[in-house]
DNA sequence: GCTGGAATTGATAGCGCTTGCATTGTCCCG
DNA sequence: CGGGACAATGCAAGCGCTATCAATTCCAGC
C-alpha cells in the first residue's frame, strides 16, 4: 500500500517527514542533511544550525530502515540467549542493552529455548535484517556454523571459548572452573560431594573438569544427578528428596547454579539441616542474591557485564573494517568463599 | 561503501544472492518470487516449486531491511521495560519474543532503566526502526506522549490500566489489587502490616489501594517502608533490621515482589522467627520461586503470558487495518493463598 | 591578484524489495 | 465459438536514505 501522495499540494502533515522535508526547509541537499546526521562535523556550522531547527520545527525522524538499506549498516545486533527467566546471561544482557543504546544500536532479541533448531531460525532472521553482530551463547551445530559463515557481519560466541570458534568468542574455560572447585572443595575437606548438572554442553564440561580433577587429586567416586534447563531454584525439591533417599548423603552439592543452590539451602534448612555444617551447597554464576542469601552462598563469580563489553568493544573494533584483535578472549573467573562451603 | 560491482561476469559468490538472483534462476519475474515469500499461495504450484529450488540453489536471504521500507512494515515489534533482573516482566517478554518469533516477526529490546528520559530515547529508536507496535511497562510522561501520538503503529502499554490510554492498555487493576490484599489479611486476622514499596506509580498504587481499603474495614495505622527499584532478594536485608527497630514488630510484610517477600522469609528465618506464625510474609507476581519456596509463599498470581498474548493479538488484529476491538484489556490477578500469609 | 588545496555542498545512482496496474493465459457458459 | 471472469505473471515506479564524484567556495601563501 502506498502512501497517499499529495503532489498537488504540500500537505505535509500526512504523512512522516523524510529527509527532504528537512533539507529542503533547511535549502540544503538532501546529502547534506544526511552528513549532517551521521557526522556533524563536517558540516559548516551555519547550516547545521539551519539542520538542527528545519528537524525541530518538521519533527523529522529518520528512517533506519531506508538508512540501512543504503549504509548496508543495520545498528542493530542480536543476542541469542536459552530464556530470561532465573538466567544466568540476564547481567550480561543487560550491560549489552544499555551500552549498546546509548551507542544508537539496538538489541534485537532471540530466545533460542531448548531447540537448537530455532537457532537457525533465530539466526537467519538476525541475518535478514543485517545486523552488525550476532552474540550467541548457544553451542553451534555443524549446520548452523555452516549458516555462519557466510555471515558478513561479526560473530560473537560468548560464555564459552570453544577451540575454534566461529567469528570470535568471549568467555571463559568451564573445564578450569570445574577443576578449580574441585580443588576448593576437597582443600576445604570434603569427601563426597554430589555434582547437579543441567543438561548443556556447558555445565557437563564443568562437572567433567571436576570430576577429572577430584579424582586426580584422590577424591573417590563423585555422585551426579540431572536437572533440566535452565537450572532454576524449583528444581532444588527434587534433587533433595532424591538425596536423601542416597546411601550416603553427600557432604556438598555443587550446583550449576545460584538459584539451584539458593533452593538447596532452603529445602537443606527447611529439613532441618544446617548448612554448610550438615550439607555444604556451592553455586555459580554470583548473581546478586548469592551474597544476600543466609548463609551467603559460595560461588563462582562470572563477569557477565565484562563479557558484555567486550563483546561491544570487538563490535566496534569491527566496524573499523580491521580484522579482530583476537579470536578468543578470556575474562576469567574467581572463586568467592562464602559461608554454604 | 558499494559492493563489489562486477558487472562483467556473474560472480554471485562476492555477494548477497538478492531476489533478482532468485528470480533469474527460476526464470519468473522478482515480483513473483516477491509474491511467493509473502503469499505462497497466489503463485502457481509449478512456478512455486522452481521458485523454491532457486532459494535453496543460491541459499537467498531475504533483506529485510529492504523489504520493511518498502512495504512500511519491519515486521519488529519493540518491548519497552526496566530493567531485566529479577524482573517481574520475564515471563511476559519471555512469551513474547517466542510467539512473535514463530510468526517471523522480532523483538527489539529497549530497557528503559530508572530515567524516564530514556524512554523517550528509546521510542525515537523505535520509530525510526519502523516498528509494527511498541510495547511499554513504563508510565508515560506528557512529552513521552506527545510522541507517541506520532506513532503510527499501535502502542501498547501493560501491567497495567490508565484510564485514557495513548494506544491501548492490557494490564489489571493496581489498586484493585491493594485492596484485596487489604481484605484477604485483614480476614486472616493480621493486624499490623508493613507494606514494602519500591518506589515506582504502580507499586505506590498498591500501596494506596491497600490503606485504603485496609482503614475503610476499621484497620488502624499502615507502616510503609520504601526500597529502591527494582524491589529484589537483596533489599530484604535491610527492611529487614529496620523492622527490628520499630517499636512493634508488624505482624505481616507486604512485599512488592516475590523476590523481596523470599527475601525476607530467609531474613525472618535466619533470625530465629517463625514464618508465618511470628511474621507473615506476602508476595507479588506469583514467581515460579513463590511457589517453590519453604514455606510456599501467599501472592498474587499476574497471569504474564497473557498479558503478552492479548498484546500480539491486538497486534495481529491492528495488522488488518480495523480499529482496534478494546482500549483496555483487563487480565486481572489471583491472589493465592499459600503457606507464608 | 593568482593559485592550489582544503572545506563544503550538490547531483544522482543505486540499496533490494513491494505493489498497483497492465498483460497474458485459461476456462466455463451461453 | 465468442466473451467475460478469473488466475497467474510481468513491468516499473517508488520506499527514504547513503555515498561517490564533481562542482563550488574560501583562503593562505607568494
Amino acid at each position: 500500500m502506498r502512501p497517499a501522495k499529495c503532489k498537488r499540494m504540500n500537505e505535509p502533515s500526512t504523512r512522516n517527514p523524510t529527509l527532504d522535508d528537512v533539507a529542503a526547509l533547511a535549502s540544503v541537499s538532501t546529502a547534506t542533511v544526511s552528513r549532517y546526521l551521521n557526522n556533524p562535523k563536517v558540516v559548516a556550522a551555519a547550516t547545521a544550525e539551519r539542520i538542527r531547527e528545519a528537524i525541530a520545527q518538521t519533527g523529522y525522524i529518520p528512517n533506519m530502515l531506508a538508512g540501512g538499506l543504503a549504509s548496508s549498516k543495520s545498528k542493530m545486533v542480536s543476542v541469542l540467549i536459552p530464556h530470561l527467566t532465573d538466567s544466568i546471561f540476564n547481567d550480561t544482557i543487560q550491560t549489552m542493552a544499555e551500552e549498546l543504546a546509548s551507542a544508537g544500536t539496538t538489541v534485537m532479541l532471540g530466545l533460542t529455548g531448548v531447540a537448537p533448531e530455532r537457532t537457525d531460525e533465530m539466526i537467519l532472521a538476525a541475518m535478514g535484517r543485517r545486523v552488525d553482530a550476532i552474540i550467541s551463547t548457544a553451542p553451534l551445530g555443524p549446520q548452523t556454523r555452516e549458516l555462519v559463515e557466510r555471515f558478513p557481519g561479526l560473530f560473537i560466541q560468548i560464555w564459552e571459548l570453544p577451540e575454534d570458534p566461529p567469528g570470535i568468542a568471549v568467555g571463559f574455560s568451564h573445564r578450569d572452573v570445574g577443576r578449580d572447585v574441585a580443588r576448593f572443595l576437597q582443600t576445604r575437606g570434603y569427601r563426597r560431594p554430589l555434582l547437579v548438572t543441567a543438561e548443556g554442553t556447558r555445565a557437563r564440561i564443568r562437572s567433567d573438569g571436576f570430576v577429572e580433577e577430584w579424582q586426580a587429586l584422590g577424591g573417590g567416586d563423585v555422585a551426579q544427578a540431572q536437572v533440566d534447563i535452565p537450572s532454576r531454584f524449583g528444581h532444588a525439591r527434587r534433587i533433595f528428596a532424591d538425596m536423601r533417599r542416597m546411601a550416603e548423603l553427600p557432604d556438598v552439592v555443587v550446583c550449576g547454579s545460584d538459584y539451584l543452590a539458593q533452593g538447596l539451602i532452603v529445602e537443606a534448612q527447611a529439613a532441618g539441616l544446617r548448612v554448610p555444617d550438615q550439607l555444604a551447597v556451592m553455586g555459580f554464576g554470583n548473581s546478586a542474591l548469592a551474597g544476600a542469601m543466609r548463609p551467603t552462598i559460595t560461588t563462582v563469580d562470572i563477569d557477565g557485564s565484562r563479557i558484555a563489553r567486550e563483546a561491544i568493544a570487538a563490535i566496534r573494533h569491527h566496524a573499523t573494517g580491521a580484522p579482530p584483535l583476537a579470536r578468543s578472549i578470556d575474562v576469567g573467573f574467581r572463586l568467592i568463599e562464602r559461608e554454604s562451603a
